[in-house]
DNA sequence: ACACGATTTAACCAAATAGTTAAAGCAATT
DNA sequence: AATTGCTTTAACTATTTGGTTAAATCGTGT
């Protein structure tokens, strides 16, 4: 090869990426995302076909960043204190770094569930994990939550925030982004602190 | 007038919201939403002048419930505990009547932030009440969070289940809806006593 | 029977857009 | 200098789609 060829890629990649998420995979259009490569049309198709060999591309190694997370997550932790604390350290660690993350693969739950739901089943991600970590705790420590309602709770926890950028820093915050900012530093922490309030019986 | 014309634009405005949502404002096809209300693109034109004036009306109407609920809940609390009760019954009860309008607002809001925002301006809605009641708390029973990262969290607790219904009913529960529905209905009640578990230290 | 609004039918237009093609240019490797 | 592969330009096609139009039909209240 001549010129660097991950170069342009990685740009049609992040521009598409870009471009999908603004407007979705329909209002999308291959012209803009050529415009936000700095390419044109045509060099947009000799790299990637068609534009759903783009999206899926983009959606599948986005997505990969999220399975990675959560497979290292899972098979790190040891007691259910420290799963709390990885799971949340882990997830908004990740979304504070590719914010864009939450929306992306939320716009395409709704638009293709199926297909989400098919790249999770092909990890081998432990969903029992959690409920043995709880039965491993003594029961007068932590409160008798069904473990697949905590594991929704520390997800929309830290999901959420992401996905409400608009409003919590548009109506909470009367529109400063600085105070968001804060907010979203002092996130991490909130919820380590309220999910082991919620699940630990103090003394 | 000679037939009934709210039954016509009330079957428009469902079919329009099932299609908005499966598909969204871009992927939304006119003679689709035609087809799902059993009537002809003409006619589709001739109560709504175009898609725009149709999405327009459809979100109006969608999210007027959220404004409405919120607006109630807000001024009938008067005790953080009746706050909390107030909010996550008012909320997961609404959902549960109407799932669609979590996803549909979500897809709104990144489709078009502002617009999500200037209709939550719109209402008078007290944003400073949670820190009221808190204030007016004995310092000893709660547990001092910032009140703001407790209203996101109780949105997202009560939201997130909702919008993440594929992965929670294909992943968690393979595919069993009958299992994701009684999740759904113990979901408020779980709400409830993990947020004052959380917030209220016990003796 | 008449009028009038609701509804259908069917053909049509204009714009947007994904995708194609082909020829030419460019930059590094050989 | 020739080759090779990335890149541009620009014109083009085919299709989809929002929206229009006009005439016919249907149903009901007067």
């Amino acid at each position: 090869m001549v010129k660097k060829i991950e170069n342009t890629e990685e740009k049609i990649i992040a521009a598409a990426r870009e471009v999908f998420l603004r407007k979705g995979m329909d209002g999308a259009r291959m012209q803009e995302i050529a415009d936000e490569a700095g390419i044109n049309k045509s060099l947009l198709h000799y790299y990637f076909r068609s534009k759903d060999k783009l999206f899926d591309r983009v959606f599948t190694e986005t997505f990969k960043n999220v399975i990675d997370l959560i497979t290292e997550v899972f098979s790190s932790s040891i007691t259910l204190e420290s799963f709390i604390e990885n799971f949340v350290r882990g997830y908004t660690s990740v979304l504070i770094k590719k914010p864009y993350i939450a929306n992306f693969v939320l716009h395409e739950l709704s638009r293709n569930p199926q297909r989400v739901v098919e790249h999770i089943n092909l990890t081998n991600f432990d969903k029992l994990k959690l409920a043995s970590l709880i039965s491993s705790e003594d029961k007068n420590t932590i409160r008798q939550f069904n473990p697949i309602q905590i594991i929704v709770d520390i997800l929309a926890l830290c999901i959420f925030p992401f996905v409400a950028k608009p409003i919590i820093k548009g109506f909470m915050f009367d529109g400063d982004i600085e105070e968001y900012n804060i907010f979203i530093d002092q996130r991490t922490q909130h919820i380590i602190e309220f999910v082991k309030s919620a699940v630990f019986i103090q003394k």
